[in-house]
RNA sequence: GGAGAUGUACUCAAGUGGCUGAAGAGGUACCCCUGCUAAGGGUAUAGGUCGCAUUGCGCGGCGCGAGGGUUCAAAUCCCUCCAUCUCCGCCA
C-alpha cells in the first residue's frame, strides 16, 4: 500500500513509477477522485456527529433536571438518519478506495532497470567458475534417480505431480542443507524462528499476497485459512500491528518451512527435478529496520545470502531485477542465482527485497524513535537464504564425477556424518 | 468437538445506557526529603488513527478485543467473529 498522501502530493512521480511497470495510470486518477469523495463524506459526517454529541450532552442535562426533551430528540433522530445514510455512502467509497489502493504496487527504487521481463534483468557480479566437464553430466533429475536420493512417481501416485519424496541420502542432504544455512544466518545474528505455515487471510494481506494473488496459493477449504507460500509471511507479520522501540531494531529473523504453491500459469515449465514443485523448503531472512538504514541492509542481506553459495562453492550471479520482473511489493529486488549445468543457465535460487513500508503500511507495522516521538512505519525486507531444493539440485550438478557419484560439499560433511561423497546404495 | 467464564490504557483494575478521554492502584519521568540507597512526600504522564486547519498552541470524528446492529445517546443492550482461561472429550 502506497501512502495516499503521497499519491495527492506528488501524483506525477507516482504514476510514472506505476507505468513503468507496465500498469496503467489511469487508476491513480480515480483513486484521487474517491479520495476527494471520501474526504468530502467524512467531513459532512463529522459536522453531523459532533452536533450529535453536543446535544447527546444536552438531551441528558435535560433529562437530568426533568425537563422535556422530545422536540429536541426528534430532531436528532433526522439527523441520526442522515448520518448513517452518508456512512453508508462513505463505507461504499471507501471499499473502492482500499480495492484500488491494495492493488496498487510498490514504488521502484530509481536503481531498478527498465525491461519488459526478466530477460533484461541486469547483471551486478558474479562469482565462481562454471565448470567444464570432460564427460557428459547428467541433469540432478537423473542422478537424483541413479542414485534414488528421490522419487517422483511415488510422490505423484500419492499426491501428484509437482511433489517429491526425498529418501535416503536425499533426505539427509535436505536436512544437511537446512541446518547449514540456519547455522550461517544464527551466526549472522538472524534470530531462528520455527513459525506456523498455516495463516489468516489478514497475515496474507499483509504481506501482499492478497488480494491480487489469490490464485498462487493453496486455501485450505472452509476456512479463512491459507498455506503459506514463503515464511516471509509468517515472519513479517509477526510484529503485526505493533509500534516497536527503537532499541528493537533492526529485527533480524531466519526460519526454514515448507512452502506452498499452486504454481496456477507454470504448466510445463520446469516440469522435471527439484526446481518447481507444490512444496519445497525454504530458508527465509525477514529484516525490519529503520527507513534510513533499509538501503544498506538489502545490500548487507543479499551478501549473507551469496554466502551460502561462497561457502558451498556453486558459482552465481547476482541481478537486479527489472521493472518487468520485480515483485508486487517490493521496491528493489536483487535475485540469486546458481549455475545449473542442465539449464546451461544462470537459475534463481534467492531473491532478496527492499519492500520499504509498503507491506509496514498493509500490516501496521510500526517503530518510535523514543519514548516521545511519533509511531513511524518500519521497511521490511525479505530474502531466501536459500531455496532448498534448488541448493541440492544445485550442488547434484556442480558436484556430480564421471563414475556417477556426487562429491559432497566440505562445509556439508560435518552436518552428513562426515561423509564425502553420494553413491548408489 | 461440548459446556462455562473472561477481554477496559505500559500493568492490575473500577465502571450495566447520558455528568467516562474513561475512578483507583502500580509503573514510568521529574522534583522534595535524606550523606547515598531504600522508605516517605510532591508533580506529571492515556495510546493510536482519521478529517479540517497549519502565520500559533489548534478544532473535530473514531476508539474500552474486532466488526456489525439497537438508541436522540453505548465500555454499558443485541448479533457475528477473534483471543484467553477452566472443565469434559479427543489427540502428536
Amino acid at each position: 500500500m502506497l501512502d495516499i498522501k503521497l499519491i495527492r502530493q506528488d501524483t506525477e512521480m507516482v504514476k510514472e513509477k506505476v507505468t513503468k511497470r507496465g500498469m496503467d495510470a489511469g487508476v491513480i486518477d480515480e483513486i484521487l477522485k474517491l479520495d476527494a469523495e471520501r474526504r468530502d463524506l467524512i467531513q459532512k459526517t463529522e459536522e453531523l456527529k459532533s452536533r450529535r454529541n453536543k446535544v447527546s450532552g444536552e438531551i441528558a442535562q435535560k433529562k437530568k433536571n426533568k425537563e422535556d426533551a422530545e422536540d429536541v430528540i426528534k430532531e436528532m433522530r433526522d439527523v441520526g438518519e442522515e448520518i448513517k445514510q452518508i456512512d453508508n455512502r462513505l463505507n461504499e467509497v471507501e471499499d473502492k478506495f482500499h480495492d484500488l489502493m491494495s492493488g496498487i504496487p510498490n514504488l521502484i527504487h530509481d536503481d531498478v532497470p527498465e525491461g519488459a521481463d526478466d530477460s533484461e534483468n541486469v547483471e551486478v557480479r558474479r562469482s565462481g567458475e562454471t565448470r567444464t566437464f570432460d564427460f557428459e553430466p547428467k541433469p540432478h533429475w537423473d542422478i537424483l534417480e541413479d542414485l534414488e536420493l528421490a522419487d517422483f512417481e511415488r510422490a505423484a501416485k500419492v499426491s501428484g505431480a509437482r511433489f517429491v519424496y526425498q529418501t535416503g541420502d536425499g533426505a539427509r542432504l535436505e536436512r544437511a542443507l537446512m541446518n547449514f544455512m540456519l547455522d550461517v544466518h544464527n551466526k549472522n545474528d538472524y534470530r531462528e524462528m520455527m513459525t506456523p505455515q498455516i495463516v489468516r487471510a489478514g497475515a496474507m494481506y499483509s504481506t501482499g499476497q492478497l488480494p491480487k494473488f489469490a490464485e498462487d496459493l493453496f486455501k485450505l477449504e472452509d476456512t479463512d485459512m491459507y498455506t503459506i507460500p514463503t515464511s516471509e509471511v509468517t515472519l513479517t507479520n509477526y510484529y503485526k500491528d505493533e509500534t516497536l522501540s527503537d532499541d528493537m531494531l533492526p529485527v533480524k529473523f531466519t526460519a526454514q518451512t515448507a512452502c506452498f504453491r499452486s504454481e496456477a500459469g507454470s504448466a510445463g515449465r520446469d516440469t522435471r527435478g527439484l526446481i518447481r514443485l507444490h512444496q519445497f523448503n525454504k530458508v527465509e531472512m525477514v529484516r525490519m529496520e529503520r527507513p534510513e538504514d533499509s538501503w544498506a541492509a538489502l545490500e548487507e542481506m543479499t551478501r549473507h545470502a551469496e554466502n551460502i553459495l561462497d561457502l558451498l562453492e556453486i558459482p552465481y550471479r547476482t541481478v537486479i531485477l527489472c521493472t518487468g520482473d520485480i515483485g508486487f511489493g517490493s521496491s528493489k529486488t536483487y535475485d540469486v542465482e546458481v549455475w545449473l549445468p542442465s539449464y546451461n543457465d544462470y537459475k534463481e535460487i534467492s531473491s532478496v527485497s527492499n519492500m520499504t513500508d509498503f507491506q509496514a503500511r498493509r500490516g501496521n507495522i510500526k517503530f518510535k524513535r523514543s519514548r516521545d516521538s511519533k509511531p513511524e512505519l518500519l521497511h521490511t525486507l525479505n530474502g531466501s537464504g536459500l531455496a532448498v531444493g534448488r541448493t541440492m539440485a544445485a550442488i547434484l550438478e556442480n558436484y556430480q564425477n564421471e563414475d556417477g557419484t556426487v562429491t559432497i560439499p566440505e562445509v556439508l560433511r560435518p552436518y552428513m556424518g562426515g561423509q564425502e561423497v553420494l553413491k548408489k546404495v
